[in-house]
DNA sequence: CTCTGCGGTTTCCCATGGATACCTGGTGGA
DNA sequence: TCCACCAGGTATCCATGGGAAACCGCAGAG
């Protein structure tokens, strides 16, 4: 059973982290940054359909704390503020695009194991 | 700066599949059964530090549900379940691990750009 | 002076998710 | 016989998450 394994073990540090980063919306803030590299809150928030202004609030904020995107104030008499992607976050972009990739390519069958195991079910 | 970019648009339906997959212990469980290609149960269970019989069991029922792992039924007078990666699941593999190493690889960086966050904050 | 847009904050509310605990029903061991 | 283990199911409670909507100051347009 002594396996010699280099996958790293997941630990909750790395499980807490995850959680962060693939909530509802991040993935999809992280998406549209990485494509433009830079967005107003409110372009941010209209290239995302459905979005709440608190559900977008809490998320770029939580980005900005993990370090995945940077808030630059850009004036200051009329408030403009640039969400900016990050250098850590930069380093995502492959991971989500493999990510959509995966879905895009595995939807189909997704959905036709799921309608066999609901027939099955009931 | 117009790109014809291929990248594909993620709509509802990538989302709702995404977050079936991404939650918080399914990543976990789909890890484990690439690994051990299929696990009991309750080996399983040990293998996941915190998680609950209610969790690990819905857990279980929706990536059954999604194509992702199959339930096997192995002996019947004992009743003797094993999990197994389905083939579509398999191909989650890589995602997975990749998804791991960036987070062990970031992990630091992650905790510094919070600790900055934190304290310019208060 | 009102209306709109910007970038939020705050409050309320509800659905979901997770934890805890207890149920089954069969098996094998002491 | 009693007990623990297996593979779950079910019921209940509670915390969290996310949506809806109101409100904020500020600025430019009409």
């Amino acid at each position: 059973m002594q396996e010699t394994d280099d996958r790293p073990v997941i630990t909750g540090k790395h499980r807490e982290l995850l959680d962060q980063l693939l909530d509802k919306w991040s993935l999809q803030v992280l998406d549209r940054l990485c494509e433009q590299g830079s967005l107003r809150f409110n372009e941010l928030r209209r290239s995302l359909p459905g979005i709440t202004q608190k559900s977008l609030t809490v998320t770029l904020r939580r980005l900005e704390r993990n370090g995945m995107v940077e808030r630059v104030v850009v004036s200051d008499r009329p408030v403009a503020v640039e969400y900016r992607i990050a250098p850590i976050g930069r380093t995502l972009q492959d991971l989500i695009d493999a990510l959509l990739l995966w879905t895009t390519a595995n939807l189909a069958g997704v959905e036709r194991a799921r309608a066999r195991f609901d027939e099955a079910g009931s």
